[in-house]
RNA sequence: CGGGGCGUAGCGCAGCCUGGUAGCGCGCCUGCUUUGGGAGCAGGAUGCCGGAGGUUCGAAUCCUCUCGCCCCGACCA
């Protein structure tokens, strides 16, 4: 592909509205365009770049006997109805009606539709197991679409639904994905860690999360580099450092003033203590009243946990806990009041301070469980400094970037829609099913994310839009010319990718767009070598060039995207 | 949905507080010179100042409403 015929509009300053490296470096380097909050119009190189990451997919896909096929993206509602997903999703569904009046979605995910499909045409154990798979638009109406392609309305996602008859069939798909998944991320060339991952509203028990770890990732993971425990945060158990041993707090509880000291933070400095010996006190509003979450001090309280134990709930508005407590917050604690208790574990053993639910007053000397009674669930924030559950030693928190996950699903989808086959007995069963998902625009981004300089992306070469760029310097010298022709063809004919900057504009912005876009290799062909007979190959990664004959270049450069 | 920020030329921004001829840099077009890391000189084009109302002799500027985009949080099958 000649420069010059292929649609790169390259910007020299950032545009505005980007804040993260994937999404500044592809709009710079002339990858994509907004339409929209959360659309994206892919140009030439990006849309390169995912048919790239999509062979990918493919290949590996194919290898464990999934079947590629395409279902449709607008969906009736009934199927929806169903499930029960028609009404439990809100507005993150775009719904429509079509002209007869039926309603219609865009299909945010596809396991009621695989699920129609395998429930028309699934009678027979015999007909078991199926993978099938496609690589789609996928719709959400999200609330904050952000950070670039990392997270749209409108996205492609490589689906795939496994179909069981039994658990242990569904163990080894899901096995068999993974696996999958860890070539495909390897083959990407990005670093990644595979994450247990809460379930959620897919349903089913185990779920893991593949997460490539960058700052502009939306998700946190918990890891520990001893035993390979490796969480997302939303689950991620972890255990809290000890207190230290030195203590204040022998005795029966007592009333100590503490005027105007609200936060564990004032409260610890007050008293001189570490915050770990402190109760943080925090009022919810669940659906069946209020409530007390109790964390230590020197923990934070993770709602998402919460959620799952307590159902919905929300912290109280500073009215509220007057009307409730009878005190402003900052001074509520958990003797003496009559609300129900979720104390997280780590307050387990020793000896607390806490509000002593009267103005200008914290209670010292609290034992958990002898004091007070408290349901006792994790409910607070795996921090780097926590211990990991497994083995102890420590654990160390990152940003990661969500590029595929997998599910077990069960029979949630399979029930409902009436997806079953007769077993060896003649006896009817639910299928039991699977799913996984990959996004291969975030694929994209996190290569970007994980692999970028102050000049511009550095793509792995799997996945990189083209294998090599051809820099002529002086389009008018008719030697220059001709040796970058003959490069052009014979490293087009040996089968590689090559781009080859044909354009009459001075070297600088040659080497400029170059280093931007992001191709792993450049040729460069200028007269000043060429008069001996050389040319250099630069690597975009080290930046380094070696001068290379002629009549080598094509042997040499095969040989180094080979290595 | 809560909080914050921003909408002025293709891009990046100034001007707004204190109302009075709409500016700068880059890009773009023409010509000449230039050609190994975003060239130089000369000339040129480009704006419903996001939109609608209002105040005023007069609004990019003040007021009201509205739309859009970004960031933090909530949400995220």
């Amino acid at each position: 592909m000649r420069f010059s015929n292929m649609f790169i509009p390259t910007l020299r300053e950032s545009p505005a509205e980007a804040e993260a490296a994937s999404h500044i470096l592809m709009l710079r380097a002339g990858y994509i365009r907004q339409l929209a909050a959360g659309l994206y119009i892919y140009l030439p190189l990006a849309w390169r770049v995912i048919g790239r990451v999509n062979r990918i997919i493919k290949q590996e896909m194919d290898a464990i006997g999934a079947q590629e096929i395409s279902m449709p993206a607008i969906h009736p509602a009934e199927i929806w109805q169903k499930t029960g997903r028609w009404s439990e999703v809100g507005e993150e569904m775009f719904r429509l009606r079509d002209r007869g009046q039926r309603d219609m979605c865009l299909g945010m995910t596809h396991e009621e539709i695989v699920t129609w499909l395998a429930s028309a045409e699934i009678r027979s154990y015999r007909d078991l197991p199926q993978t099938w798979y496609q690589i789609q638009t996928k719709f959400r109406d999200e609330a904050r679409p952000r950070s670039g392609i990392l997270r749209t309305r409108e996205f492609l996602m490589k689906d795939s639904y496994s179909f069981d008859k039994d658990e242990q069939g569904l163990e080894e798909n899901y096995k068999k994905h993974a696996e999958a998944y860890h070539r495909i991320f390897s083959r990407c060339g990005l670093k990644f860690y595979q994450v247990e991952s809460d379930p959620g509203m897919m349903g089913g028990a185990t779920a893991h999360e593949f997460m490539a770890p960058s700052p502009a990732g939306e998700d946190s993971i918990a890891l520990c580099a001893k035993c390979g425990y490796s969480a997302n945060t939303e689950l991620a158990v972890s255990v809290a450092r000890p207190q230290p041993a030195e203590s204040k707090l022998q005795g029966e509880p007592q009333d100590i003033e503490t005027p105007e000291k609200r936060t564990v933070s004032e409260v610890s400095e007050f008293l001189g203590m570490d915050t770990s010996f402190f109760i943080k006190s925090l009022l919810m509003i669940g659906e069946k009243g209020p409530f007390l979450a109790l964390v230590r001090g020197d923990q934070e309280l993770h709602e998402k946990k919460l959620h799952r134990i307590a159902g919905e709930c929300r912290p109280a508005q500073k009215e509220e806990i007057k009307d409730i407590i009878g005190v402003e917050a900052g001074f509520i604690g958990p003797v003496g009041t009559k609300l129900k208790m979720i104390a997280d574990p780590s307050l387990k053993d020793g000896v607390y301070v806490s509000g002593a639910n009267r103005p200008g007053f914290h209670t010292k000397g609290i034992k958990p469980g002898v004091h007070f009674k408290a349901e006792w669930h994790d409910i607070h924030t795996a921090k780097p400094g926590d211990k990991c559950p497994e083995c102890g030693s420590d654990i160390k928190i990152e940003s990661a970037i969500e590029i595929g996950n997998i599910f077990k699903l069960g029979t949630k989808y399979s029930r409902p829609l009436k997806a079953v086959y007769l077993d060896e007995n003649g006896k009817e069963k639910p299928i039991i099913m699977g799913s996984y998902g990959i996004g291969p625009a975030r694929i994209a981004a996190a290569a970007i994310e994980q692999n970028n300089d102050k000049d511009g992306m550095i793509w792995p070469r799997s996945i990189a839009p083209f294998d090599v760029e051809i820099i002529p310097l002086g389009t008018d010298n008719t030697e220059v010319s001709s040796v970058a022709e003959s490069f052009y063809n014979d490293l087009s004919s040996s089968g590689l990718d090559v781009l080859m900057d044909d354009r009459n504009v001075r070297p600088g912005i040659k080497f400029k767009d170059a280093d931007l876009i992001g191709i792993p290799w450049q040729i460069v062909v200028g007269d000043r070598n060429l008069k001996d007979g050389l040319v250099e190959i630069k690597s975009r990664k080290t930046k380094e060039t070696q001068k290379t004959a002629v009549k080598e270049v094509v042997e040499k450069l095969r040989a180094l995207i080979a290595g």
